[in-house]
DNA sequence: CGGGATCCCAAAGGATACTG
DNA sequence: CAGTATCCTTTGGGATCCCG
């Protein structure tokens, strides 16, 4: 019903201005908790709507058919239905989703090559702040 | 009714097999909306925080210390503390942050590239879909 | 200046039921 | 199977006041 778009992004940059540059638009995209998984499985090849769910675990069904959908209108994603019964719908990247699927590459390399350090860290911060909280 | 082939999936392994290959790992940390700002921020340079606060428009006071803090928890940032009256207090990038820093600009590199497309995609979208939210 | 402690709200997202 | 439609809970984060 209600064609609300995302939330209401302060949205102070002008054209690039004096900074940000991109990454405000980049996080306001993929920022929530399941578009980039999505974009991971396809990554790896055509997916059903079950496929993808099973495959991300976790996920609602009403949150995958969020984020395909944005996805799609983004045209990182493309969805194709089949009008048989019981209905069969393919979703797949586009060049562009394959692209950012690429740059997500690099972050998730990121991710495994300092998570011990990482781990590491929180625990000896934790142990020199007792009883203090980052929540 | 053979359609429904809900058998084996053939399940790709992708290059970590089923799992999400530390994407989430990535998400849960950066995934909030100051986090990158501030790494970017202070990819730039040394920063105090109220520095740090002017360059970020929008950030609140709060949300501001808890970034900061959850960084620094993490290793990602370096926070000294300089006991003088009124106090001074500067942030830092650890290397760890900036390699952070690196993967992130690849990000921001792609968002603006196909800031336009995306953009048109979602116009386009939204003629050939009236009144559909993906809200 | 650099925070901490509270209060509070909008929004993201889970659970469930229903449908073509 | 692939969604919609509601309801409801959680929580991210803003606003405000206080403090060393």
């Amino acid at each position: 019903m209600s064609v609300t778009n995302t939330a209401v992004t302060p949205q102070v940059d002008g054209p690039c201005g004096d900074d940000d540059c991109g990454i405000r638009d980049v996080l306001d995209r993929l920022g929530d908790r399941w578009s980039v998984l999505v974009v991971v499985e396809l990554a790896k090849g055509v997916r059903r709507f079950r496929e993808l769910q099973r495959a991300i675990p976790g996920i609602s069904q009403r949150m995958l058919t969020l984020t395909t959908k944005r996805l799609w209108r983004d045209g990182l994603v493309e969805r194709i239905a089949y009008p048989t019964i019981p209905p069969q719908v393919e979703y797949r990247l586009t060049p562009m989703g394959h692209s950012l699927a690429t740059t997500i590459a690099a972050l998730a390399d990121w991710s495994r090559t300092h998570k011990d350090t990482i781990a590491t860290s929180r625990d000896h911060w934790d142990k020199a702040h007792p009883s203090e909280s980052v929540s």
